[in-house]
RNA sequence: CGGGGAGUGGCGCAGCAUGGUCAGCGCACCUGCCUUGGGAGCAGGGGGUCGGCGGUUCAAAUCCGCCCUCCCCGACCA
């Protein structure tokens, strides 16, 4: 490609909008444009980008036996009133009516629409298993769309659908998607890592998240250095031993603190550290107040607290709630004398002796509380983050706390959607059984900015070779006859050996191109300027490493088609 | 939705508390000259309903009201 004939509109600084470097590299390198709040037009670039993760994920998902298929965006709400998502997805399901006043909405997932294609045309448990897949666009009304790419409203992703015969089977499907995925990510070039999950609003039993490792990412993942365990921070197991703790107890008091709250002014005023602090947190599980005792240098984890009390939905409560229990303002709620509300604590509060906490009473904390003497507890669970420190549930070692971007996520669904819907064959006996089902996603847009989180430098885009939009670009500096010659001899000679090149033949002075280039990212830079007139030698510049080697003309051809064909691992 | 911030040529911004040559700067763009190994220089030039609507006033980018959009912090997730 011929960069003065290509739409690449690069900006030399940062648009305002952007706050995160793949964000502001992905709009300054002339990849996509933002038409609406989460909503991003790709630009020829970006889109080549986008092509490159896409052609990944679809040989390898062919590789595993998986098909592609291509299944609606908008959809009816019959289908969602089935499983009964139209009522329990929330906002973020965009929902309108067609002319004849119908209820549709804009497929943020595709279970129902599969669940239903499946269950009209599979009978058999010949048929199975069957894992159906499709690259597509999804809609999501997002709440707070926000990093470009990474959290659009709508965005592609790859989305996969498993149907077995029994559990056994479908743990087989899940494995080779699990295994498929890692291939993905690692063709792709990420450092990733894969972890247990928190399954969501999807459902199912099991699943586990492919986190690209990035210091930008959303995600907290918790991971052993020697066992090789990793979750997600909401679902990382804290080993809670019992507070040995052999003083004994005393009476208990209350201490007169003014307009003193948060735990850090608490145990900073009464001289205490914050692991003798026990706060209580007053949440609404499904609309009903608990209170949820967790140690002051601790935090409570929702995902947690949702799945300890089988809950649907848990949010913190509000302050008149809390006052209304506590008979205090917020701030000083305590479980000694709480009444009317049920008493939950985190594993790692048991056994704790002479503790501080609120005195549901304003300016006034108790110190010297033990339990169960000064108050009674229901029940202990884990219910906190895990901290660096903490120890491996698996091995004992310590845990590692390290960030990651979700790019993939995996999931065995069991039988939810296929007994909701009715998606059932007949086994080899002639029994009606509901098809087991996993699904299995990879968000493709968000993996292009993933990628450019974990690879970039203060010049630009640093591309993985797989996913770079072109894998040279050639930089003719100056234009007379013989430095143009030379070039498109390259080009083509390039070309001609499969590699895709993007020539810079622009009437621009060299700096601007190499600013460019680097800004674009592209792995290899190919340079025929100064060099080529005096010593008839041109450069390959990496730009990952920013070494330099010098050739003539034909050894650079063989060089790059070496690098590249190697480096792509195929012949 | 709650909290914070911002809308001024394509991009980045100044100007608004003290209404009146304030529609301006840098980059980008067009023409010419010149220059060509890390975003050159000179000269000339095009382009803006100052987010929208309404109000106050002799006069509004500037003051007031309503609305829209975007960004950031929390609940959601590929």
């Amino acid at each position: 490609m011929r960069l003065s004939r290509y739409f690449l509109p690069t900006l030399r600084e940062d648009p305002a909008e952007a706050e995160v470097v793949s964000h502001k590299l992905m709009l300054r390198a002339g990849m996509i444009r933002r038409l609406a709040s989460g909503i991003y037009s790709f630009l020829p670039l970006g889109l080549r980008a986008l092509r490159k993760v896409e052609k990944i994920v679809r040989e390898e998902m062919d590789r595993a036996g998986a098909l592609e298929v291509l299944l609606p965006l908008v959809q009816p709400a019959e289908l969602w009133r089935e499983t009964g998502r139209w009522d329990h997805f929330g906002k973020e399901l965009l929902r309108f009516k067609d002319r004849k006043d119908h209820d549709f909405c804009l497929g943020p997932t595709h279970e129902e629409v599969i669940t239903d294609l499946v269950r009209r045309e599979v009978r058999s448990y010949r048929d199975l298993p069957l894992i159906l897949y499709q690259i597509a666009t999804k809609f999501r009304d997002e709440i707070r769309p926000r990093f470009g790419l990474m959290r659009g409203r709508e965005f592609i992703m790859k989305d996969a659908y498993s149907f077995d015969v029994d559990d056994q089977a479908a743990e087989k499907s899940y494995r080779l998607m699990y295994e498929t995925y890692e291939r993905i990510f690692n063709r792709c070039g990420l450092r990733f890592r894969a972890v247990l999950a928190d399954t969501g609003a999807i459902g199912g039993s099991e699943s586990h998240e492919f986190m690209v490792l990035a210091e930008t990412g959303e995600d907290v993942i918790a991971s052993c250095p020697k066992c090789g365990y990793a979750a997600n921070l909401e679902m990382a197991e804290a080993v809670s031993r019992e507070a040995e703790e052999d003083e004994a107890e005393k009476p208990l008091e209350r201490k007169a603190t003014p307009g003193v709250k948060s735990v850090e002014d608490v145990a900073a005023f009464l001289g205490v550290p914050a692991r003798k602090l026990v706060k209580t947190l007053i949440y609404l599980v499904d609309g009903r107040p608990v209170a949820i005792l967790i140690r002051g240098d601790h935090e409570l984890n929702e995902v947690k607290l949702r799945r300890a009390l089988g809950a649907e939905q848990v949010e913190m409560a509000d302050a008149e709630t809390v006052e209304r229990l506590t008979q205090a303002p917020v701030g000083f709620a305590g479980p000694v004398g709480l009444s009317g509300v049920r008493v939950i604590a985190d594993q790692a509060v048991r056994g704790l002796k002479n503790f501080v906490t609120g005195a549901n009473e304003a300016d006034a904390h108790y110190v010297n509380v033990n339990h169960p003497r000064d108050f009674e507890i229901e029940a202990f669970y884990d219910l906190r983050n895990v901290t660096e420190g903490d120890l491996c549930p698996r091995c004992g070692t310590p845990l590692e706390l390290t960030r990651g971007i979700e790019v993939g996520h995996v999931f065995k669904l069991g039988t939810k959607y296929s007994e909701a819907m009715g998606a059932t064959f007949l086994d080899e006996k002639g029994r009606e059984r509901p098809m087991v089902m996993g699904c299995y996603g990879i968000g493709v847009s968000r993996t292009v900015a993933a990628a450019i989180e974990q690879n970039h430098d203060e010049h630009g885009i640093i591309w993985p070779l797989s996913l770079a939009p072109f894998q040279v670009i050639l930089l003719t500096l100056g234009t007379d006859e013989d430095l143009m010659q030379v070039s498109e001899n390259l080009y083509r000679a390039l070309e001609a050996e499969g590699l895709e090149v993007l020539w810079d033949e622009r009437p621009e002075r060299p700096g601007v191109k190499f600013k460019d280039a680097d800004l674009i990212g592209i792995p290899y830079k190919l340079v025929v300027g100064k060099r080529f007139k005096k010593e008839g030698q041109v450069e390959v510049k990496e730009r990952r490493s920013g070494e330099t080697r010098t050739f003539s003309p034909e050894e650079a051809v063989n060089f790059l088609k070496d690098e590249v064909k190697s480096a792509l691992g195929q012949g």
